[in-house]
RNA sequence: GGGUCGCUAGCUCAGUGGUAGAGCAUUCGGCUUUUAACCGACUGGUCCUGGGUUCGAAUCCCAGGCGACCCA
């Protein structure tokens, strides 16, 4: 096309590359005009949401003398012939620009057109900087009276439209930054998320936990049951996994000596994508040296209904529209007797695993094939009658064995560890027990795992020696835990997927490859 | 992995076999109290990609891509 040969002065503008012509002639005018359309600074001594509060009670028509400066984004462009009203909008929110040529004209002796660059040159989307004084309008709109002004960076792409915004999901995922801009839920989304992770940060400061970062590259992964990432380092020419859990690191370190720490981390799984499943997640686990289980759940408890008071202010929220009171204390319930609450089926009665199968069977309720152990079956049944249902807070307790490789064994019941699972609205939201510490029987764990993975099973963890090196030196009694960040982000934020809490999920390319016949 | 739905202008969406549409944004003109400003004029398209059917495909068929939801 030989439209585009003229990008001087384009007399109309439509595609996106039109537009963007538009507008880098526009930085060009201002460039012309001795003014930097790509600025340095500017000094900012208000905000916009600050003064909407500030400034509540002031009446429509009035003013006041006190002088603010503010900076940010033109959301809305409002173009009279010698008056202009802009939306301006900083990080805390919105306020209005009075722009008028008259006080401009006074003001800004120094750049004659100051008021025509404003209307000629100024796009919406673009950063600005103003300082003026506060007025209420007559139609009752708090408004910075601007008496000095300078475009700090010119946007050359448009933002969405004004008024229905960017619903584009896969859109807004791969150009947050624009759906941040046009979507201020999201940046209050991204704002809670903040507060949650430093609320849990100064929880456990607060009650002596020392923050002690452990490695991400690891020669073997484990700690939990997940499929690694794999890579390569060059100079030393072996292979490594990022870690999927900090699991046997701290525990390292309560070896060590520590008696409380915590870590607050990126954990990556290979595994599947999906509405709560992200390849790379935040979690935070901490450990208590001579604390038990019991200690846990009550910490749980206490620190979840404290991070919502703290950034809710309250304990009941509404999540996907259904009520959920996070006041403790809440349920605690074996897995045993909760499925048999569901299903009937009483675990500690079958004898043998094909009884039971046969027992599953008849009711048509889960698919145990793949199961080798009565735990497994039992956790198998959990998971596809009874974990969706757990809405309300509930610490599941007393997990078979086989599923829980690092838990001590239960002091009173056999075949059961002293483990829990925390369920909110039907997701796995924590993991905690007390810690095994047995060396010995932590070798006889590993070496099961190992030989599931030698089985093909891909998530089965290996032998991890020093860690057992480690137990032999002795470990306390301990209790560790291990909270999904993101999960609860999402309860706290009403958030339907993972990826409305990570700022930049993981996407497939938007493109196909076209690189498959070369 | 399976199923359903979606993908059309920068944005939000109409268009179900016969000339590719609207609103907003953009561009031009007007306007000193607007706030989805208004009034007038204009501009803007690989209809996700590739193949097929047809005189003719945004539309029908096949394959693929990306996404949403549901199921496993």
């Amino acid at each position: 096309m030989a439209k585009t040969e003229s990008p001087q002065s384009p007399q109309s503008a439509s595609t996106l590359d039109e537009i963007r012509a538009t507008r880098l002639d526009k930085v060009k005018q201002l460039q012309e005009a001795g003014l930097n359309p790509f600025a340095y600074r500017w000094d900012v001594t208000d905000h916009a949401a600050d003064l909407q509060a500030k400034y509540a009670d002031l009446a429509p028509g009035e003013e006041v003398e006190a002088e603010v400066a503010i900076a940010g984004r033109i959301l809305a462009r409002r173009v009279f012939g010698k008056l202009a009203f802009f939306t301006l909008q900083d990080e805390t929110g919105t306020i209005q620009l009075y722009l008028d040529k008259k006080v401009i004209g006074q003001t800004m002796t120094d750049q004659p057109d100051a008021f025509t660059h404003l209307k000629q040159l100024t796009d919406v989307g673009d950063l600005l900087g103003v300082k003026g004084t506060l007025k209420r309008t007559d139609k009752g709109e708090l408004s910075v009276k601007v008496q000095d002004y300078a475009v700090l960076t010119k946007a050359l792409l448009p933002l969405p439209d004004k008024w229905h915004g960017l619903t584009d999901v896969a859109k807004r995922y791969r150009q947050r930054y624009v759906d941040l801009i046009v979507n201020p839920p999201v940046r209050e989304t991204f704002r809670k998320r903040a507060l949650i992770t430093s609320a849990i940060r100064r929880y456990f400061e607060d009650r002596g936990f020392l923050e002690i970062e452990t490695p991400v590259l690891q020669g073997e992964a484990g700690g939990a049951e997940a499929r690694p990432f794999i890579t390569h380092h060059n100079s030393l020419d072996m292979q490594l996994y990022l870690r999927i859990a900090t699991e046997l690191h701290l525990k390292r370190l309560i070896v060590g000596g520590f008696e409380r720490v915590f870590e607050i981390g990126r954990i990556f799984r290979n595994e599947g994508i999906s509405t709560r499943h992200n390849p790379e997640f935040t979690s935070i686990e901490f450990y208590q040296a001579y604390a038990d289980y019991h200690d846990f759940m009550a910490l749980t408890e206490d620190l979840i209904a404290s991070i919502a008071q703290s950034v809710l202010g309250t304990t009941e929220i509404t999540y996907q529209g259904t009520p959920i009171d996070l006041t403790p204390p809440w349920r605690r319930v074996s897995m045993h007797d909760l499925v048999k609450e569901h299903t009937g089926l009483d675990f500690h009665q079958f004898e043998s695993l094909e009884q039971a199968k046969g027992a599953v069977a008849a009711l048509g309720i889960a698919n145990g094939d793949g199961c080798d152990s009565l735990g497994r079956l039992l956790n198998e049944v959990f998971e596809q009658q009874v974990e969706t249902t757990l809405i309300q807070p509930t610490f599941l307790i007393d997990h078979p064995v086989e599923i829980s490789p690092l838990s001590k064994p239960h002091r009173s019941q056999p075949g059961v560890v002293e483990r829990f699972e925390l369920f909110i609205a039907g997701r796995e939201t924590a993991n905690g027990f007390s810690e095994l510490t047995d060396p010995i029987d932590q070798r006889q764990r590993f070496e099961a795992q190992a030989a599931r993975k030698a089985a093909g099973d891909l998530e089965a963890q290996g032998v991890d020696e020093d860690f057992l090196t480690a137990l032999e030196y002795g470990m306390p009694p301990t209790c560790g835990e291990g909270i999904g960040i993101d999960r609860l982000v999402m309860l706290l934020t009403d958030s339907a997927s993972i990826r409305d809490v990570i700022a930049f999920p993981l996407l497939k390319p938007d493109r196909a490859e076209e690189g498959m016949e070369s």
